[in-house]
DNA sequence: TTGATACTTAAGCGTTTGCTTTCCTATTGG
DNA sequence: CCAATAGGAAAGCAAACGCTTAAGTATCAA
């Protein structure tokens, strides 16, 4: 379910207009409407998207009356950003025990 | 070109492949073969999925000889991981202020 | 030179995506 | 009630994706 979720997240993320939505989330909750305004495409795309995010978990929404509100789910965010930072940090990591290594070894590396 | 590059890295993260490529990496540079060798597709499909990151920027390589050698540009994730945080950091920032909002006007709303 | 290795390119093909339009179902204000 | 508002379901469609096979091109080893 954690690495499910991830794929989920990823794919979600992967499209420029969803990646909008979550920036204007990010500033506060939304309606449907007013996540679709600013939107170059009709009000059914949109709702295909809210509903790509809402899979991932990135995105939550509740219904109250006939305005369904939308908000940042920001754990899941979290997570997706938790992945990179440890692929980036394993790399980062590893290129620093080559360094000691080579310093080790020898002073500088002559041709 | 830092949002494109945003956009063209979100897009290759999105396979569970190429996420794959990218955690073997970060344990270290490998050729197109010892990449391609754990996958279970042909070896023009890896090329390929290759190609989407390197066109990203999340990889890089260099050819020696007749063995392309791979390894990942930290950076690139860390671009990535950084939008990620900057959503994530707004929405949790604007919760606190909400928080102080509701502390400041009401002990605690009677319903 | 000959064969094996390590990619590389191109074409094709089924599936998934990102839309669209159309129609339908609640709510809400007057 | 009735019209406007806010959202939702379904079907269809062109384009992008992820893969395949087939046919290259260099390089290395013997």
């Amino acid at each position: 379910m954690l690495n499910l979720s991830l794929d989920l997240a990823f794919q979600a993320l992967s499209d420029s207009t969803r990646r909008e939505m979550v920036a204007r989330l990010a500033g506060g909750p939304l309606s449907v409407s007013e996540l679709a305004r600013p939107l170059p495409m009709s009000l059914p795309a949109v709702l295909q998207h809210l509903n790509v995010l809402e899979t991932a978990g990135l995105v939550v929404s509740a219904k109250s009356g006939r305005v369904r509100t939308c908000r940042l789910d920001a754990a899941a965010v979290a997570r997706a950003e938790q992945w990179l930072s440890a692929q980036r940090g394993e790399w980062e990591r590893r290129l620093d025990r080559l360094d000691a290594y080579l310093q080790s070894t020898e002073k500088g590396e002559p041709t």
